[in-house]
DNA sequence: CCATTGACGAAGA
DNA sequence: TTCTTCGCCAATG
């Protein structure tokens, strides 16, 4: 195995890291979550958490993106100025999630990992 | 190359 | 319990 490494080698893990991210969030069922922190944990890369949600803030259409939320079961997006708000919790409670009072959703139920 | 900015998260105050 | 601070790492100017 080659320690040495060209560009094209880097740019090719990051490409595939990008990939990684987008299976891991295509495997997760409808009605249950993930956290950016669990992802990054699945995810051979050791891609930062932070890293994580600007992967997928850069996923393709048709990703189901509303199943990831943050560590304390809310939805980051909404902190985003240019982004519809509650869009998130919209497509969840579609899926058959409910929120409490404080915004957020109950990891304890929700939260699911790849088997 | 350096500074800044996030769809994060854990630890302190 | 809420608010800060700091580490994290890809992307951008």
């Amino acid at each position: 195995m080659g320690v040495k490494r060209v560009h094209g080698d880097v740019e090719g893990e990051r490409l595939n890291a990008q990939q990684q991210v987008i299976e891991v969030v295509r495997r997760i069922p409808r009605g249950r979550v993930m956290t950016y922190g669990q992802i990054s944990e699945v995810m051979a890369s050791r891609l930062s958490p932070r890293a994580v949600g600007w992967m997928i803030h850069r996923c393709p259409d048709g990703t189901p993106w509303q199943r990831v939320v943050n560590a304390s079961g809310g939805c980051s997006t909404d902190r985003l100025p240019d982004f519809p708000k509650g869009l998130q919790r919209t497509l969840l409670e579609e899926e058959g999630v409910e929120f409490r009072a404080n915004g957020t959703l109950d990891l304890e139920v929700y939260r699911w990992w790849p088997g």
